[in-house]
DNA sequence: TTTATTTTCGCAAGCGCTTGCGTAATGTGG
DNA sequence: CCACATTACGCAAGCGCTTGCGAAAATAAA
């Protein structure tokens, strides 16, 4: 059986509503029954029921996470810095894995729908479920991270992707490398759109002209990575660069190149994607675009807690640009 | 405004226990006012209160899963695949991580105690918590995975980490390397003694006798494999061989062997821990034991749900052995 | 048709907590 | 010592749902 409330304003010789006003620190109750009461609740080892509790007050102090694809390491890393942040703000994380399927994503919205969560952070997916996620914004906390949503309408935090491939593109432009392909998800989602316009500028600021074909959708695993190349190099115009926007694909990108007996970067450089254990470990090191996926989760959460506390006025959007960290894999040899 | 089963009821001109046992599909309710209830449920998207079910039902349809470290894929993997499980029946994940801190996870405790979760799953960890777990042990469901308590007294799925390094071993002997260290973690937890054990089997079983000062204890961070190769080399006896037994720490060995100048298997031979990307990505091709990540998440969560009716006679342990995956790092040259 | 049986439904209590409001207790100044 | 302002506390309603129980309605048996 369970103690509650009752029992301890019981053994206190109080009312349960002073029991409930001393132990959550509000006023109008004195010092002494404070004490007294507090005493008796750690005695008992007193725990509230959440769900009474977030019943009455409207308020669950549980957020949720939806997660486009678990398998991202950068993904991983921004669920870590959530759950610390939340941690701290005393917020319990409900980790909601879509697996980029809408119609999940649809159904965990009803989280949000019955109660079950003061907020929540989507992080990554398609814009798809947009207007699903309007309907829903009866007056629900919801941050996006790393997605844009069409009616630029949600308090999102962002990646500058267009600036990170820009950087990309100039880098090996300097390197000598002027045939760079690029290989990124599928365009109907503008995160792509973004990408592929920061390729253009580069190219375009370097008085080169950018070759359409060069540009490679695929989705966002390892294998499609590894297709990308296969597809790539049948190409007329073989490029002597790639350039991979997705943590993944960047694998499976460096293993067929490896596969198919190439050389990185003497054959074809390459800039990935995630300053991650992955990107660390294969070889050669990689030079890769480094997404702020700290920052992403630790900002998100701050947005989210001043949404469901009503202290964030209109609409936020928040930019970081990642940082390309540069090592031997585009480095020409002939520079 | 929420729309509530009131609302409902008196849109419907029932009851609001109609509509209650109409919605959640219980008897006593005739066919036609229950098709009318929920095609009017529908028309207005009505979404239960969470909280107040849970209150009034005393159950919340979650589960906490407590994550000794969110770094290690193969945990990500048995999260996942516990997520899984947990969405087809209908229930939601809330992610705990503890990073290892005694004192985080007794916090989380309080999910289970304060009835926020109707059961808890246990990834990992050292036994260090145990009075404790025990002690919150009234009448609540948890389950133990790759975690071994001293009383031996939970429903538990566990890796046969003995016979892993068991067959690990063997095989090394068989390759005629017979100087093999064994990286493990802090042996104050048991997990670390049955590796331990499985390592003196097999060396007894040969005819051989193993050598108390191959055996290192290091934690299980990449860090921690790294400097575990460090101090290794720095022995009288310098092994020919290494066994790790974490994930991380098989990523750290293997770069301080590399970076040492030497070479894998020529120089030494490894065996790591868990076939994931990382070791399918590292160089060469990494002879791994396999841990069965996605059964040890989905018979955790069988149990959990057997627990949680009441389904499950007395203490139950699954015990499942990993597989010995060989690869290039262990096959010697001289054979 | 009458009685017995089953099915359908409403009533009301209760899950454990929070909170507005009113009253009793305490403290302050004259 | 009294009037007044504060502060400390209790009362009771209410959060949105479930569920046992009894009454009414529908159906089956006699």
């Amino acid at each position: 059986m369970q103690i509650t409330l009752k029992d301890i304003a019981r053994m206190a010789g109080v009312a349960e509503s002073t029991v409930s006003r001393a132990l959550n620190n509000k006023k109008g109750v004195g010092e002494k029954t404070r004490k007294k009461i507090i005493k008796i609740a750690e005695e008992n080892n007193y725990r509230p029921n959440q769900l009474a509790r977030g019943l009455a007050a409207n308020k669950t102090n549980m957020i949720a996470v939806v997660l486009s694809e678990m398998d991202s390491p950068g993904n991983i890393e921004i669920v870590k810095s959530l759950e610390e942040a939340a941690e701290a703000d005393n917020y319990q994380i409900i980790l909601c894995n879509t697996k980029n399927d809408p119609e999940k994503e649809k159904s965990y919205l009803s989280l949000l729908e019955s109660n079950q969560v003061d907020g929540a952070v989507f992080i990554g997916g398609k814009l798809v479920g947009s207007h699903l996620l309007r309907a829903s914004l009866d007056d629900n906390a919801i941050v996006l991270v790393n997605r844009l949503s069409e009616e630029n309408f949600f308090t999102s935090v962002l990646t500058d992707y267009s600036i990170g491939i820009y950087k990309a593109v100039n880098h090996l432009l300097e390197q000598n490398y002027n045939n760079i392909a690029l290989v990124c998800g599928s365009r109907n989602n503008l995160i792509e759109e973004e990408k592929i316009s920061g390729y253009f500028n580069a190219y375009q600021e370097a008085g080169f002209k950018a070759d359409q074909n060069l540009i490679f959708e695929t989705d966002s695993s390892r294998q499609g990575g590894y297709n990308a190349f296969l597809e790539i190099i049948k190409n007329d115009s073989v490029p002597d660069a790639f350039i991979s926007t997705k943590e993944l694909t960047t694998i499976g990108l460096v293993e067929a190149i490896k596969t198919g007996g190439f050389f990185i970067p003497d054959d074809f450089a390459v800039v990935g994607y995630g300053d991650n254990i992955l990107t660390s470990i294969i070889e050669p090191p990689l030079t890769v675009l480094s997404e702020p996926s700290k920052e992403l989760g630790r900002i998100s959460f701050d947005y989210l807690l001043k949404l469901i506390n009503d202290n964030l006025e209109g609409q936020q959007i928040k930019v970081l640009a990642p940082n390309l960290i540069i090592r031997d894999s585009s480095i020409s040899k002939y520079n």
